[in-house]
DNA sequence: GCAAAAGTGTTGTCCTTACACCCATGC
DNA sequence: GCATGGGTGTAAGGACAACACTTTTGC
């Protein structure tokens, strides 16, 4: 064995009674959730943003976190971060990872789970209106602070793994949307071109997508029809999956 | 907005210097790994437990866990955990979740981070000396220590979603083993019942299983062909997925 | 009337499923 | 020789991929 354990050991057959004394002898550290906060716009995925007020990371931006308090639990920490930053209460949110290397921030150790988040850009855009914080286009960020790239990058990952999963690019999309919009959507996370037919046809076979009776208005084209998504529906029938595929 | 934030605030355009003072403000918690070992024996699942040494949990069983130390990236610590308790090395370990209520630990805030791991009990058998780590039948737990019975059920689900996409099984059996085994291992793990025929021509297109030319012995029955799961070639190809599936 | 995107069906291929019989071994 | 599980093939149905032309609107 190349390394020690931490824990207290405790003595032959004896319980300890004071769980208090024990865990105060463990080591503590800062905890914080960040958030990669997705939206789609001008047929491209973004990523909110906001700028590092480290010295530091000066010009550099950061993903949107903030510190876990004593009495919170860290999802909520993640909602309350949406809630600050967007207004929004009802917001799709899921945790991704944690990220612990102990040097990863430069004021200490800091621990932090990277939550996921998608939502409709323009859903939100009043609340957004301190002007350190922008909507920035996925693929042109190069470097953030800390070891946000890196964060950043994992919950792309597990964005284009799940939105295979299950639909949730609905959370992108305005309420309202057409099925061009959602193609968009797709091929532009997923990073593929997809056959329109066909992709129609997958999506008329859930049966999830609700024809509002709109068209689209000032396009210079023939106008498409406006669907809604069927959250509630979604919601009862998910639970069913089956299937083995390596 | 409902809650407050616990940042710092910087003032107007000024940019912080000094980002340990800075970090020094934030609220500080204990952090451990648990891992949720299976192993698979009997053709049951099996988790790998400890008995509590605390007396409020006196008679109960909990996964087996430790601190994370300053020094520590989290990911080792849990391999580190699995290190002191199996001896091995290279054991198939995951991140599944993290785990965070402010009342979950009864002596203080303890955020834990679950990881799960996959072995062979065989392999893994002769380093358990103490006699206060066993292995239970998955299906017969029932209560356990803290709130590790809701962590077990996570890292459940998570293993019968994952085991779906890769084919992770082969870490919790012998290194040479029939189909035989290979199938019930699936079906315990997924609660299902499955085509002996369709399950080998499954395994076999995926052209992964090395036929050692070597057969079962001492089964009253005919003997199986004894295979080896291809680890190098999966992890080459393992890059590869597509597919649209909710 | 032209540009631009909407909308729509069919076919072949492959994958999945369902299903039944003979074979090798231990006792 | 009998009990037990090992090993195998085929046919039908469903899902997916490839592919082109007509329609509607704005200008």
């Amino acid at each position: 064995m190349s390394k020690i354990s931490y824990s207290i050991k405790k003595k032959e057959g004896a319980l300890i009674k004071d769980p208090v004394t024990l865990v105060k002898s463990y080591p503590k550290m800062h905890v914080t959730a960040d958030c990669a906060i997705f939206g789609f716009d001008d047929n491209e995925l973004k990523v909110l943003l906001i700028r590092s007020d480290l010295e530091l990371y000066k010009d550099l931006w950061s993903l949107l976190g903030d510190n876990i308090a004593d009495d919170e639990d860290i999802d909520s920490a993640a909602y309350r971060i949406l809630m600050e930053r967007t207004g929004m209460q009802d917001v799709y949110l899921e945790q991704v990872k944690v990220f612990s290397k102990p040097d990863r921030h430069p004021g200490g150790r800091v621990l932090t789970v990277a939550y996921c988040s998608l939502l409709n850009t323009r859903h939100h855009e009043l609340m957004i209106h301190d002007n350190e914080i922008h909507w920035h286009s996925f693929s042109s960020i190069e470097e953030l602070a800390f070891d946000h790239k890196e964060i950043l990058m994992e919950c792309y990952s597990w964005l284009q793994k799940r939105i295979q999963e299950h639909p949730l690019g609905f959370n992108l999309l305005p309420e309202k949307f057409s099925l061009r919009e959602l193609q968009n959507l797709y091929e532009a996370i997923l990073g593929v071109r997809m056959d329109r037919r066909n992709f129609r046809k997958k999506f008329a076979s859930m049966k999830l997508l609700i024809d509002t009776g709109e068209l689209e208005a000032d396009v210079p084209h023939r106008p498409g029809k406006l669907y809604k998504f069927n959250f509630d529906k979604y919601e009862k029938q998910k639970n069913n999956w089956t299937g083995i595929d390596f």
